[in-house]
RNA sequence: GCCGGAGUGGCGGAAUUGGUAUACGCACACGACUCAAAAUCGUGCGGGGAAACCCAUGAGAGUUCAAGUCUCUCCUCCGGCACCA
């Protein structure tokens, strides 16, 4: 047998699977779809970095495990081209962006194609394709149409360096995202998306729907979440996630069916939250007289008690048994029922979950297999309870997911993002639930109007505060009493920067004006200050200040020796005069000096001042957001041209489909201008055209959009990258989206992701595509950090080459590596020398091939014959179950070492069954496609492993015929047993009491009590 | 400051969710094979101790028959937001 020589193998099957075109997702296949999706890479000058690899592989591995059961699969790949990184380098080189594109691609797709993923390369596309940038286009052009895309002056972030214009997501501590200068304010006309317009409802989507467990029971609660194992967009929650719920009152009854109805109706009622609610009974079939027969498991087996033990249910079923005679069927009966929002109920029951059948026969009995299960042995007579979760609630969860989860979303789009990207997209569209309040101003014909979140302290309120900024000061600082002062002060902080504010470690300034407003609670004149900590752009740009229970406004009082009133009091019982600011009592506490708020919890009197207040007319509710609408235009060269014409009588008029797309035409100088125009803006021939609408003399617009429009919806572009007529045709966008698995970087969170949403939902108003979220699913890589930690860089010169690792090492490797190397959504140094692990386990998975070449028939037969399973099928069905579900986890890392284990038992036996060799290379397929192809072949097989199905776990042989008990004295190890699975606690406890290892420890001393775990452990309390 | 996440051998990291702490891999040491080396295979590898055993999961307390895992207090690191009213 030939060694293994990665170089021989891999070019040759990369050729193969392109041949045949496995990876080509079929156009009108019957079978399911999924479609996985990955962060279509910005082609860099520098190369495939390692970490495009690990993000790649991931999904690679996920996309031909479910081609392998049996799947159509989309797992598209294409170009982010737009970008400065290009353009700099053309700004520099004089090369044409386009050229320096197409280099870098083809430098991608000879890495990407070397690395032997499973991308459909037939949907390739380009972001700086006109032929695509027409739909970006396009879309934009919708926008525009609906009002979503608009014209505005505004001071927006200015990067000197780029000299470009920025989204606030693009700005990262007062510099700019890309290059790290510090950004400035500009005054300029702006393109906006209003991305606002949608604030609401990308915070909504983004939650599960809650949904009460309705029972106290643990078994039932742990059941029921079992059940909801996998299903997406609901969270379940139990009393203990809300305030005490008194149900003293719930009454039960006889009839399983309407128990469950009682139940979920109860605590809907109680909580005011969607609940689900179970009962169930035990159904004994053909007795008496093939009538049915229903019986309170619990009640009966124990009278006396209120709820029967386990050890109690098995003897009187072991007895009923025997009454009934051996061939009748017992079952559980679940009824389950659900009170949604609306207070409507609906109700299930499962049947027929065989729990007690004479002839066992072992396939049978698996899928229905219910909770609390018991089953008897055909050999011993024996009943025991079966542990496996997963198999007793197969039936129920089947119920649960057919009958109810619909119910329970609607027509929502359940999404299922990792909870800190779920919480980072929350916290960036900052949404909060407050008050305007209106103020009367002393002596002054308009009003104040100013927002809060706390209007339980409003009684303590003492001065408002302005921003410079705001529209208040703008519209009345000429009737400002003290307008001279405020002008100066305005100017003085016109001139500092957000840099030189955070530097004076914000310290509080303001200047009074004059004015006073009015406390319509109890007619206190409040000072009206503008002061720069207030922003313009925040809720009305104006505050009202409660020194005594907000530090910010203790701040400022203390500075400016303003008056200060306590109104709430906290745990502390801290009543006296608010002095320093440990007496700042913020967010708990009880209101105090409030008048009718006296003596309640603030949350209490936030509610009721806010209606109080709307009752009288001094306020209304309202929601803010965070959010700002996008900056969408940049003064830049390499971009998509925004399709919009100036005309000097007509406006702003959309360039018409017909022209679409508008093409980036070719100049000699790319460099960004000081004026804060496109380079564009110096190509008349280009700039010059005729109004669309009155053939007048007009102008193109030269900005262009920024490098996140072409990727906000890309994805729809691979459902049908080829058409020409549509940006995708509703069939297949139908058929393909949403997207079933997105990976991408933690980076991406409030910039790509955000917009890509909003994008999409906006489509989906247009009806143009069909669900109202694009990403079922969102996880996300760590990041790969150089040797020794820090960020891989060219200058810090710690950049490994992926070339040269698929050269020494071979891609198989690399991508087990890479695999191996930590867990998936955590940053991790490289480690070169780490490799070698993994292309020892390759070399290992390939010496094994021979020992399944010199198994004689002889033994073949005599392995097939024996009746319990040897160790090694009992470690092999693990780990089919293993592997497969580290694969849903993103658990990569402990899938490949659950593997290396199996390898390893393998390695120690003589020789190894073709069938468990085969097994194994069906589950290590999908991390090292070639080498496994390869011994695939070797086997004599024609088609390709990647055809294959993948492989099921039987849970007869992955149930060990043995168990190993643990012996504990007082918690500590003393000694282990191995048992038979099915051993009594009697039993098991008899034998361990004889032990010497045991017995030495027990000498003299009295046994206190023994806790049995069933097949792990058994501590004996001395 | 607020919101997340983490802290386990020389190193990357495991631990069926409360049940054998240190799986798997790297590095290291010794042995086998070899003229030799590489590769491979075998053995060892948290600390203390001759051993029996004892002590160890950032620190300290608590709950429990049993805690890396749960609860509280504190420390450190990483990520996000940050004068958001």
């Amino acid at each position: 047998m030939k060694s293994y020589d990665h170089k021989r193998i891999e070019k040759k099957w990369q050729s193969y699977w392109e041949k045949k075109k496995l990876n080509v997702a079929k156009v009108n296949s019957k079978k399911k779809k999924f479609y996985g999706l990955i962060e279509f890479p910005y082609p860099s000058g520098d190369g495939l970095h390692v970490g495009h690899i690990r993000s790649n592989t991931a999904m690679d591995i996920i996309a031909r495990k479910r081609r392998a059961e049996g799947n159509e699969v989309l797992y598209p790949i294409g170009w982010d081209a737009f970008g400065l990184p290009t353009e700099n380098y053309a700004i520099k080189t004089g090369i044409q962006p386009a050229i320096v594109t197409k280099k870098n691609t083809d430098t991608f797709r000879r890495q990407l194609k070397a690395l032997g993923f499973s991308f459909d390369w037939s949907r390739e596309i380009n972001t700086t394709d006109p032929e695509y940038y027409k739909w970006t286009q396009w879309i934009f052009l919708k926008f525009l149409e609906k009002g979503l895309a608009y014209k505005k002056k505004m001071a927006i972030n200015w990067c000197p360096k780029d000299k470009t214009g920025l989204a606030n997501e693009e700005v990262v501590d007062g510099c700019c995202e890309r290059c790290g200068t510090p950004v400035e304010k500009r005054e300029k006309e702006q393109w906006m998306l209003a991305i606002t317009k949608y604030a609401d409802r990308l915070d909504r989507d983004l939650d599960p729907k809650r949904v009460l467990i309705g029972t106290r029971n643990s078994a039932k609660v742990k059941m029921i979440k079992a059940c909801f194992a996998g299903v997406v967009g609901i969270s379940l929650i139990t009393f203990d996630d809300i305030p005490p719920v008194d149900d003293s009152k719930l009454v039960e009854g006889d009839d399983f069916l309407e128990n469950a109805k009682k139940k979920s109706e109860f605590y809907f009622k109680a909580t005011g939250i969607p609940t689900i609610s179970t009962d169930h009974i035990l159904w004994i079939d053909k007795w008496p007289e093939n009538k049915g027969f229903m019986v309170h498991l619990r009640k009966h087996a124990n009278p006396s008690s209120e709820r029967a033990t386990d050890e109690e249910v098995v003897v009187f079923l072991k007895n009923f048994l025997k009454g009934v005679g051996g061939e009748s069927k017992a079952n559980f009966h679940y009824g389950i029922a659900y009170t949604d929002e609306n207070g409507t109920f609906v109700r299930e029951e499962v049947p027929a979950n065989y729990i007690l059948q004479d002839k066992v026969q072992a396939k049978s009995y698996w899928p229905g297999y219910p909770t609390e299960a018991l089953l008897k042995d055909s050999k011993t007579g024996v009943f025991k309870a079966d542990q496996s979760d997963d198999v007793r609630y197969v039936r129920i969860a089947m119920m649960f997911k057919k009958h109810f989860v619909p119910r329970m979303l609607g027509d929502k789009t359940a999404i299922d993002y990792l909870e800190k990207i779920r919480i980072q997209q929350k916290n960036w569209i900052g949404k909060s639930h407050g008050i305007n309040i209106t103020y009367p101003i002393d002596g002054f014909k308009k009003t104040v109007t100013i927002f809060t979140t706390r209007p339980d302290t409003n009684f303590g309120a003492t001065f408002i505060a302005l921003a410079p900024d705001g529209a208040f000061v703008k519209e009345n600082l000429e009737h400002f009493p003290n307008k001279k002062e405020v002008s100066v002060y305005i100017e003085q902080v016109n001139k500092r920067t957000d840099i030189e504010r955070l530097a004076e470690g914000r310290k509080k300034t303001g200047v009074f004006t004059g004015l006073y407003a009015v406390n319509s609670l109890n007619n206190r004149k409040m000072p009206m200050y503008v002061a720069d900590f207030v922003l313009g752009g925040v809720g009305t740009g104006a505050l009202v200040g409660v020194p005594g229970h907000d530090m910010r406004d203790f701040e400022f009082a203390q500075e400016m020796k303003l008056e200060i009133v306590r109104v709430v009091v906290g745990p502390d019982g801290d009543v006296s005069p608010i002095t320093k600011k440990e007496q700042v009592q913020e967010d708990t506490g009880t209101m105090i000096n409030s008048e009718f708020l006296n003596g309640t919890d603030i949350h209490e009197a936030t509610k009721k001042i806010m209606e109080y207040m709307e009752e009288k007319g001094y306020g209304k509710k309202i929601t803010t957001f965070k959010l700002r609408d996008w900056i969408f235009s940049r003064q830049r060269y390499w971009g998509e041209p925004i399709p919009v014409i100036h005309c000097q009588k007509c406006g702003a008029v959309a360039v018409p489909e017909k022209d679409l797309p508008v093409k980036l035409p070719n100049v000699k100088n790319y460099l960004p201008t000081d004026t804060g125009e496109s380079p564009l803006a110096v190509i008349e021939n280009w700039v010059n055209v005729k109004c669309p609408k009155c053939k007048g003399p007009a102008k193109r617009e030269t900005d262009t959009m920024p490098n996140w429009a072409g990727s906000s919806w890309y994805y729809l572009r691979y459902a049908d990258s080829k058409n020409k007529r549509e940006f995708a045709s509703a069939k297949a966008l139908k058929y393909w989206t949403p997207v079933d698995w997105y990976n991408g970087g933690m980076e991406h969170t409030t910039l790509h992701l955000l917009y890509s949403r909003f994008w999409h939902k906006f489509l989906f108003d247009l009806k143009l595509v069909p669900t109202s979220e694009p990403y079922l699913k969102r996880t996300s890589h760590g990041l790969i950090l150089g040797e020794g930690g820090a960020k891989m860089s060219k200058s810090v010169g710690n950049v490994v080459n992926p070339d040269t690792l698929i050269e020494q090492f071979g891609a198989d490797t690399l991508r087990l590596y890479e695999m191996f190397m930590g867990p998936f959504d955590q940053h991790i140094a490289w480690s070169t020398e780490s490799m070698i692990g993994p292309r020892r386990f390759l070399e290992k998975v390939w010496r094994l091939f021979e020992k399944t070449q010199n198994v004689n028939s002889k033994s073949q037969k005599r392995k097939r014959s024996k009746i319990t399973n040897s160790k090694l099928e009992t470690l092999l069905h693990k780990t089919i179950k293993k592997v497969g579900d580290d694969i849903e986890a993103t658990r990569f890392n402990t899938a490949v070492s659950s593997m290396m284990i199996l390898a390893n038992e393998m390695d120690k036996e003589e020789e190894v069954s073709i069938k468990n060799y085969e097994i194994f290379l069906r589950l290590l397929a999908p991390f090292t496609p070639h080498i496994t192809d390869e011994l695939w072949h070797m086997l004599s097989h024609k088609k390709s492993i990647h055809l294959e199905s993948w492989p099921s776990f039987d849970l007869l042989i992955m149930t060990s015929a043995f168990e190993n008990l643990i012996i504990q004295i007082n918690g500590k190890v003393r000694g282990r047993l191995s048992v038979e699975a099915d051993i009594s606690e009697e039993e098991a406890k008899a034998k361990i009491l004889m032990l010497p290892e045991i017995t030495k420890w027990l000498d003299g001393k009295e046994i206190k009590k023994i806790i049995y775990v069933k097949g792990r452990i058994v501590n004996i309390v001395l």
